[in-house]
DNA sequence: ACAAGGTGGATGCACTAGGTCTATATTTGA
DNA sequence: TCAAATATAGACCTAGTGCATCCACCTTGT
């Protein structure tokens, strides 16, 4: 029955899982932050290399940090760097190839929902009911994510088009 | 074009929105608990009174901390609280119509993947371009995990009908 | 009356999100 | 060639939060 099973697991494994919450589900600033940089990107022309600190300016976001977030994006090679005066940052990318996904992944880590269902050493997950369900949520998330491209973010209301349409 | 739509909202709201980001989603130990928790209990004969010491010892649950999730389930409603000697939890309705979704906003807080989502406030919300993203996000989540009672929870492997299997 | 339970709150600790700052390396324009 | 502008790398700070412990009190069955 329940208990025995339960507790038969517990004595196979006195240590508890270290307290390593560094990898749940995040959605705050920082994904905000990246998601409008790169639309910000997006809706510029071609290739055109583009400042940190005019896309913070631009969209309002904290100067320093939009350093911080770009790098993350460079680091992942969402983004291309050019370094030196005159520099700024590119997509490296169309856009319509990256994923919101991606995004999220490129800033903070990979996309889990609870702790258990990334590192694989839940001393229960053999008996534990409720992980296929964490599993499956987790999986719906990253799909709808992953079908999202910040080309279709930064294309709704026209934008693109608009500013095309001005330097054409 | 952009950056004059961005600006003259910016413009518009000089405040930046207050720093409150108790909201965000958060499927932490506390989730797990209380899954566990109401699983035990629908695993349990009918409307069996159990004390939280003894939940909190068979799931591995801390003690103290079980106590303060077993309140947060009573004041949402999903178990009954009875005081006193030979006190303790049952659950107040049947397992089948308790949804994760209600467990989680029941220990943490309604479910909310952005900020932004919650506090219809955000000065951007006119122009952004992404909420709907997260807002649709948001919702497959809800929708899922509302579809997920902890009846189904507790039935996976059989352990409710081999435990009544021993008390009939 | 008393022990076994729940209630409510205070407290503590480690960690993180969010943000700032400085030093350094690299490139361009004058 | 030099100065200004930029990215890079890292240290550093602060408030808030997740997770938990503990205690004083109230209820209730025996």
């Amino acid at each position: 029955m329940q208990q025995s099973t339960v507790n038969s697991v517990r004595a196979a494994t006195a240590v508890r899982a270290t307290t390593d919450r560094s990898s749940l589900m995040n959605i705050g600033r920082k994904v905000d932050y990246a998601v409008r940089a790169l639309s910000y990107l997006a809706a510029q022309p071609q290739r055109w290399v583009v400042g940190s600190k005019e896309i913070a300016a631009r969209q309002d976001i904290p100067t320093h940090y939009m350093s911080k977030i770009m790098k993350d994006l460079a680091t992942a090679g969402l983004v291309r760097s050019h370094v030196g005066c005159k520099g700024g940052f590119s997509l490296a990318r169309p856009a319509e190839s990256i994923s919101v996904k991606e995004v999220y992944e490129a800033v903070e880590k990979p996309l889990s929902l609870m702790e258990c269902l990334e590192d694989r050493c839940c001393p229960y997950d053999s008996v534990c009911t409720q992980i296929s369900v964490w599993e499956r949520a987790q999986m719906l998330l990253a799909e709808y994510l992953a079908g999202i491209s910040i080309g279709s973010i930064a294309d709704r209301e026209g934008l693109k088009g608009r500013l095309n349409g001005l330097h054409s």
